[in-house]
Parts: structure tokens; C-alpha cells; sequence
DNA sequence: AAGTACAGCAACCGCTTATAA
DNA sequence: GTTATAAGCGGTTGCTGTACT
């Protein structure tokens, strides 16, 4: 019943790979292709896992990887899909050809990370709303509910509506936005997007505490549009 | 020059999902 | 429908090189 074993877990190389090990498994994959990941190592002549040659085919030797750091564009871009589908960096990965999971993982935790959260620390003398002073915003329907709720009292919410901007920068858009927040804490970046149009809003102004009263409050209400109060409303 | 701290990244671990038997 | 396994995925670890004291 169901499959053999992948591979026997004694007796394997672990560790850094060798020149010679690349060298065989690429000559390998090179003139075999890739059938099954577990009669790889064997086939090539290496003393590796399956899953291991797997792993430094995909994010080292595959001939299609783009080398060299990412750009300031495959950064932000990653910032933005970050804020869309969080750790999934498979899914945001593939937004980015010749490069990995891996080497975007690697990325976010070693680098973006810090960045953001030096922005973040900087946010309250940030005012980017004054860039959208001038739109008109109009609500259309809009839903909210808790997501989780922690011991340590923090709650998470998820808020979806729908905003339809007009401005004379921005063509009409309608968009959708997500966002997480905890008691005590600065809401994060709320993202308005449609199609390949995607912009991001910050504001201090949106930072509130979460009394259980209050947030109940908030949970029976159709719409919190008070965190917009700095947009011109068009109901 | 030596020791320590830190950053970056490759690789591993363990869980989840898809799929063959 | 159930079980076992391969493949995929994200979190974490640990090695290596570099900066700092």
C-alpha cells in the first residue's frame, strides 16, 4: 500500500553541497530531467536525500535562476505582495522569475523586515494621507469580523470593503483591503488595489486602544469608516 | 592581531497537501 | 474510503564572512 519510503535516512551526506555533488546532480537533471526526486540521488550517484537534491536544484543550480541581489522594484513589489498574502513565499516567489522562496524568505527576515520596521518606528511623523487629500472616497458595502484572539489579549480583525476612489492623479479604482490590528497598536498599512493598480495609505490618525466595549462596538457596527475621517466622504 | 557580535544565506526539519496503491 | 508516501512549503538553525572593539 501507497508509496516506497524516499530514502533511507542513514549513511547520507547532510551539510553544505561539494562542487562534485553539484556538479553530478545538474550533469543528471541536465540529460534526465527530473522524474522522481527519490531515484535522483541514486541515478546520480550522490549520497543525498532525495529531498535535499530537490532543494539545491531548486534554489541553487537551476540553470533558469536570476542571479545578484533583488532591486529596489523586487522589493517593494515583494513589500506590497507581502501585505496581500503574508508568509506565503511561494506564492509571491512566483511572482518573480529566476528567483526563490528561499532567497525571498531569506530576504523579508534579514533585510525588508528591519527596513519596515525602522519606517514603522519613524511612522508618526508620516502623513502620506495628504497625498489623497484631494479624493473623493464613497463607500459600497463593507463587512468586518474578529479573525483570532490571543491569551495575551491580542485580537486580530479583518476588515473588507470596498472604496471607490476618484482623484485626479489616481484613474477611478475600486479596491479591496485587509488589515490586522491589536489593542495599543498603530493599524498597518491599509492597501487599495485593483488589477495591476496598487497603492498603500498610512496614518497615525487610525490608531486606537480596543476596550472589549469598544470593540464590540465596532464588530455590530456595518462600517468603521471613523478610521477615514480624513477622507472626504461621499455616501 | 585576536576576540566577539552580527548579518546573510544555504540547508535542514517538520508539518501539510496531493496522490498512488 | 483509507493508508502510506512523495513533494511542497514555511520556520528555524547553524555556518561563514565581515565589521567592530
Amino acid at each position: 500500500m501507497g508509496r516506497q519510503p524516499c530514502c533511507e535516512k542513514s549513511g547520507l551526506n547532510r551539510g553544505p553541497w561539494t562542487i562534485e555533488e553539484d556538479h553530478k546532480l545538474m550533469t543528471f537533471i541536465l540529460s534526465n530531467g527530473i522524474q522522481c526526486w527519490r531515484t535522483v540521488p541514486k541515478l546520480a550517484g550522490l549520497h543525498r536525500c532525495g529531498k535535499s537534491c530537490r532543494l539545491r536544484w531548486i534554489n541553487y543550480l537551476r540553470p533558469d535562476l536570476k542571479r545578484g541581489a533583488l532591486t529596489e522594484a523586487e522589493e517593494e513589489m515583494i513589500i506590497q505582495l507581502h501585505s496581500r498574502l503574508g508568509n506565503r513565499w511561494s506564492k509571491i516567489a512566483a511572482h518573480f522569475p529566476g528567483r526563490t522562496d528561499n532567497e525571498i524568505k531569506n530576504h523579508w527576515n534579514t533585510r525588508i523586515k528591519k527596513k519596515l520596521q525602522v519606517l514603522s518606528s519613524n511612522h508618526t511623523s508620516h502623513t502620506p494621507l495628504q497625498q489623497y487629500e484631494d479624493c473623493e472616497v464613497k463607500k459600497e458595502g463593507g463587512t468586518m469580523k474578529p479573525e483570532s484572539a490571543t491569551e495575551q489579549g491580542e485580537i486580530k480583525l479583518e476588515l473588507q470593503g470596498t472604496l471607490v476612489f476618484r482623484d485626479p492623479k489616481i484613474p477611478q479604482f475600486d479596491g479591496r483591503f485587509n488589515y490586522g490590528l491589536h489593542e495599543g497598536s498603530n493599524m498597518g498599512p491599509v492597501e487599495i488595489q485593483k488589477a495591476d493598480h496598487t497603492t498603500t495609505l498610512f496614518s497615525e490618525e487610525i490608531s486606537k486602544p480596543l476596550p472589549e466595549d469598544f470593540l464590540q462596538q465596532w464588530i455590530d457596527s456595518p462600517l468603521p469608516w471613523d478610521f477615514f475621517s480624513d477622507l472626504k466622504e461621499d455616501t
